[in-house]
RNA sequence: GGAGAGAUGGCCGAGUCCGGUUGAAGGCGCACGACUCGAAAUCGUGUAUCCUGAUUAAUACUCAGGAUCGGGGGUUCGAAUCCCCCUCUCUCCGCCA
């Protein structure tokens, strides 16, 4: 959420700058509302005041014995006025809050202009693409022959777009999960597990909705969301509390399984691990100090791609445009994995900094001191990574010609030192 | 799921039956000051958040006002106190990995 100030004090740039995003939203009725909100209450509070003073009075000249009807009859008519404005009050409230909550944040100035991927900006580059002296399969073929992922009986248990991993393929997938965390507690996160359901409050809060309300599962027994990613939980996790400064940065790594009711058309992009209803994510939280903010995304950016080199998977990294990036960031960094079986480049990780927007929404502040002023803290999310696509792109970056997976050397331990996965047949 | 108890400021804890200068006693903690070579102890002062208006370069300070005693609604001239709904916590029973 924005700074109502901000909009009230500078709404052309405002405005312009959700032009970036490719989104025509006019502030007028924000404006609109804000002043009648504002008018609105100098007139109730100006009532409440003489209510307060008025039942003072009675209070003490009961105490003495006087009589007190006029004023009590007179008051009551105060209370008829004081609350025909309250209805208002609040009609108007609910107004404002909704066109509020429904602006997305505004780029931040380095961010390039431009609405599709073309637009990107390439900002780093790790290692090369392997030259394969046979043709590189995409990973489901190289999952299926090894027999490690099993994409037709998932449908038997919950239909398209889910899969099962098997033997080898299972114990790959929670080695990605272990090496994942292990790196970033080593670089600071405390690991947190998580609720995967979680209230619509709390995704109001996190930005994902009222957005993208059609994309999330819901349950039907309470008003709970499968969460959509662990971000949308961790921004929760310190809702309406104070923090001190002294504890910013505050870094959370959770591992939990993630859910999205995304209905995409087949195609390469969407075969395979890469876009399932239900996938397994490694996600990397911040609240930190917000003139450390833009830092901490550089910091972030790095936690997610020491991921790609320890897995030995070549990545560019880049910045997005202002019309690709979600609701709730400023500024986002997309870490994407070259997948030589689907001749791509794809994503497993993306970076953001969501300034105060998605603090103000879940009420997260912090001190500077017991005399400071309470501050919105900046929120920081990113991937680190999704572990389905990480999966994929390591069978598809480290295939064999003979159909077997050369383990990296970083993930041997995690797997009985064992160099590479074979058919089992 | 059933029955009952509860939720008060950073923390502990009065007040709730019998509504009235109670944004809230007291204690702890914390901040500042005094004392001290310094510290502890002691003493003094201060110590929630949000909103509106005035002032302002300011979303800094100050002043005035409003709101908040888990959240929402109601009764009343007036609600932390009375009534209703919701959320959460605890105890007992049931169920259960």
């Amino acid at each position: 959420m924005l700074d109502i100030r901000l909009i009230r004090s500078e709404p052309e740039k405002v405005e312009q700058a959700l032009r970036r995003r490719g989104k025509e939203i006019s502030l007028k009725p924000v404006l609109d509302a804000d002043a009648r909100r504002r008018a609105l209450l100098v007139e109730m509070e100006a009532l409440k005041a003489k209510r307060n003073e008025a039942s003072k009075e009675i209070g003490r000249k009961k105490k003495a014995g006087e009589d007190t009807d006029s004023s009590m009859e007179e008051m009551r008519k105060v209370g008829e006025q004081i609350g025909a404005l309250e209805g208002k009050v609040r009609e108007v409230e609910t107004t404002l809050e909704q066109l509020l909550w429904n602006i997305p944040n505004l780029p931040d100035d380095s961010v390039p202009d431009g609405l599709k991927e073309e637009d990107n900006l390439l900002v780093g580059e790790w290692g090369s693409p392997r030259r394969f002296d046979f043709a590189p399969k995409p990973h489901w073929e190289v999952a299926a022959n090894l027999g490690i992922v099993d994409f037709e009986r998932a449908t038997k248990i919950a239909g398209a777009k889910f899969e099962v991993f098997v033997g080898a393929g299972d114990r790959l997938r929670r080695a990605l999960i272990q090496l994942m965390l292990d790196s970033h507690r080593g670089r600071g996160y405390v690991e947190v597990g998580l609720p995967l359901l979680a209230r619509r409050d709390s995704l109001m809060a996190s930005g994902h909705l009222p957005f993208f309300e059609e994309d999330q599962f819901s349950i039907r027994q309470e008003e709970m969301f499968l969460i959509p990613t662990a971000e949308a939980a961790l921004a929760n996790l310190h809702r309406d509390e104070i923090l001190s400064a002294d504890n910013l940065p505050m870094k959370y790594a959770s591992y939990t399984p993630c859910f999205r009711y995304e209905k995409v058309g087949a195609g390469k992009e969407s075969r395979g691990l890469i876009r399932q209803y239900q996938f397994d994510k490694v996600e990397l939280f911040k609240f930190v100090l917000p003139e450390t903010s833009f830092d901490e995304l550089e910091g972030l950016r790095g936690d997610a791609e020491a991921i790609y080199q320890a897995l030995e998977i070549p990545y560019r990294t880049v910045l997005l445009c202002a019309g690709e990036m979600g609701t709730a960031s400023t500024k986002t960094y997309d870490p994407m994995a070259w997948f030589p079986g689907l001749d791509k480049w794809l994503e497993l990780s993306s970076c953001s900094n969501c300034l105060d927007w998605q603090a103000r929404r879940a009420n997260v502040r912090f001190k500077r001191g017991p005399k400071g002023k309470p501050e919105f803290v900046h929120t920081l999310n990113g991937s680190g990574l999704a572990v389905g696509r990480t999966f994929a792109a390591l069978l598809e970056n480290h295939q064999q010609a003979d159909g077997s997976v050369v383990i990296p050397e970083a993930l041997r331990d995690y797997l009985d030192g064992i160099e590479k996965i074979t058919a089992v047949r």
